[in-house]
RNA sequence: GUGGCUGUAGCUCAGUUGGUUAGAGUGCUAGAUUGUGAUUCUAGGUGUCGGGGGUUCGAGUCCCCUCAGCCACCCCA
């Protein structure tokens, strides 16, 4: 029998399940911080209810089949239409405004590329049932702390609202064919204005005179300002699009009041993204350094979010981080450390009568926070050694007859190649020492979080809770 | 789902117009060294040539199918 796993199908080694689930840390701690709430779901769903919700493609590319009681049965391709279900359902218990975060693995049967699996992890965070501006502004906040939170500095959240195209469109009289339109549109970056022209005459039934006019969008630029002046005529005297304008500018000022660089937060008229159910704020994230990959974040806002499962109206607005996407990014950037273990302390197992002495060290290693892992076997040093460095310990303790008869440990330096040898009551003092001098100058330069509350998530190891 | 490229040792790859027993680097294991890794030296093993079928005296090499990966299209609710 061939071991072997199914197209798009992963395993996770501990070298990539390792900054993966530092990631998935990160955004945890941000979701949390924003006063989000965990969620999970069954990844089984009745198949009706994720069906029609996204139109005939997607629903193509749902995993299906019967279950053993003859049920529909379907896996989610996604965290929303499950959390649709979820607040319908569950409308009675939750208090509104509901935030939740949810992190999970959804499923598509679609065919595969590079950062595209047909198992990967979404990491969304939501706000259900507040139509308040407040909640677009604070999404948008919660996008750019995570991505310094994660490590970066240079990326940019553009953002839209959709409103401003339905008001532009209405005006062209163009509304019934927007999503057709707004589709060629969100190719005007890859194919250019001809093309993107060429497929609204053709495909979505606009005239050559409507299309140059979409079109006008693409020749607005300028600081956020300058490009939301741009946008008044454009939706003057269309009510739904003064309203997106208005809304959008709204968003603009108190996220800069809060702090955001003007940079990193940019108004982009062209972002539509989600044809099928946004209806208002749109965000997309690129990163500065690869602005190819895609994006890294993205989000909006919707009006009627449970609408198939309840008469009730819940509007909301989220977002999703593509974890495996911004994985490949972080790998490309060598922003990832390359580790096999989530330890940083080795104990050698050296002298073979002295295991009750490297347990009892090891307890107060953790006791004191640090990760530690006494070596199994009482092999050659040598030996032991060469394993603490192939899966990346930082520090290897090593204490034989000669330094346990004096109480004293040597705690070897993996990285330097230092040895201090110190008492044993000074270790865990020491063990710091060392990892606190590697975090301040062992750590990949470059796109770094310096650090909320003094904090760091992609140190070189150490001093982890 | 459609089209293109690729698949040889754990990894990166070489392998002549089809010709005997398929190679290199790296890694791995052990030793040199019963107390110090990442740099040295020595020895050692490994392959259903992705899988199946076909053409041929003979296939890693040519043909068909299939599986997987990469790229583009489509799509990304």
């Amino acid at each position: 029998m061939q071991p072997r796993t199914l197209k798009g199908f992963r395993d996770h080694l501990p070298e990539a399940m390792i900054p993966r689930e530092r990631l998935i840390d990160t955004a945890r701690r941000v979701y949390r911080s924003f006063g989000f709430s965990p969620i999970d779901t069954p990844a089984l769903e009745y198949l009706d209810i994720l069906t029609g919700g996204g139109g005939a493609e997607s629903d193509k590319q749902l995993y299906r089949f019967e279950d053993q009681g003859g049920r529909q049965v379907g896996m989610r391709f996604d965290l929303t239409v499950p959390l649709a279900r979820f607040v319908a359902q569950h409308a009675g218990q939750l208090v509104m405004p509901f935030k939740r975060y949810h992190i999970a693995n959804v499923w598509r049967g679609e065919n595969t590329q590079r950062g595209r699996y047909r198992e990967f992890m979404q990491c969304d965070f939501d706000t259900v049932g507040t139509l308040s501006v407040a909640a677009d502004i604070e999404t948008g906040l919660v996008i750019h702390d995570l991505l310094l939170a994660i490590g970066f500095e240079g990326f940019t959240i553009r953002v839209n609202n959709r409103k401003i195209l339905n008001g532009l469109l209405a005006k062209l009289g163009l509304e019934g064919n927007a999503a057709a339109v707004l589709r060629a549109l969100d190719k005007l970056a890859k194919i250019g204005p001809e093309k993107v022209a060429a497929e609204m005459i053709e495909v979505a039934g606009a005239s050559a005179e409507q299309a140059a006019q979409v079109l006008q969008l693409s020749e607005i630029g300028g600081d956020n300002e300058a490009v939301l002046a741009q946008l008044e005529p454009l939706v003057a005297g269309n009510e739904i699009g003064e309203e997106g304008l208005s809304r959008l500018r709204e968003t603009v000022a108190a996220v800069a009041a809060a702090g955001v660089p003007s940079e990193r937060f940019v108004v982009d008229p062209l972002i539509a993204r989600g044809l099928d159910y946004y209806t208002g704020t749109v965000f997309e994230t690129f990163l500065d350094a690869l602005p190819d990959i895609g994006s890294v974040c993205s989000g909006g806002r919707y009006d009627n979010l449970a609408e198939r499962y309840t008469k009730q109206q819940l509007p909301g607005i989220g977002a999703s981080l593509g974890l495996d996407r911004l994985l490949a990014a972080m790998e490309e950037l060598d922003m990832i450390e390359r580790v096999g273990t989530p330890a940083s302390v080795l104990i050698a197992y050296f002298d073979k009568t002295r295991l009750h002495d490297y347990l009892r060290l090891a307890a107060v290693l953790r006791a004191g926070g640090i990760a530690v892992e006494v070596f199994p076997e009482p092999k050659k040093l040598g030996q032991q050694l060469k394993y603490a460095d192939k899966k990346g310990f930082r520090i290897a303790l090593v204490a034989g007859e000669d330094e346990l008869a004096g109480g004293r440990c040597q705690v070897k330096d993996l990285t330097s190649g230092e040895r201090h040898e110190v008492s044993l009551d000074e270790v865990v003092g020491k063990v710091r020492e060392v990892l606190a001098e590697g975090q301040r100058d062992g750590g990949t330069e470059g796109q770094r979080d310096r650090g909320t509350e003094g904090q760091r998530d992609w140190g070189t190891g150490g001093m982890r809770e």
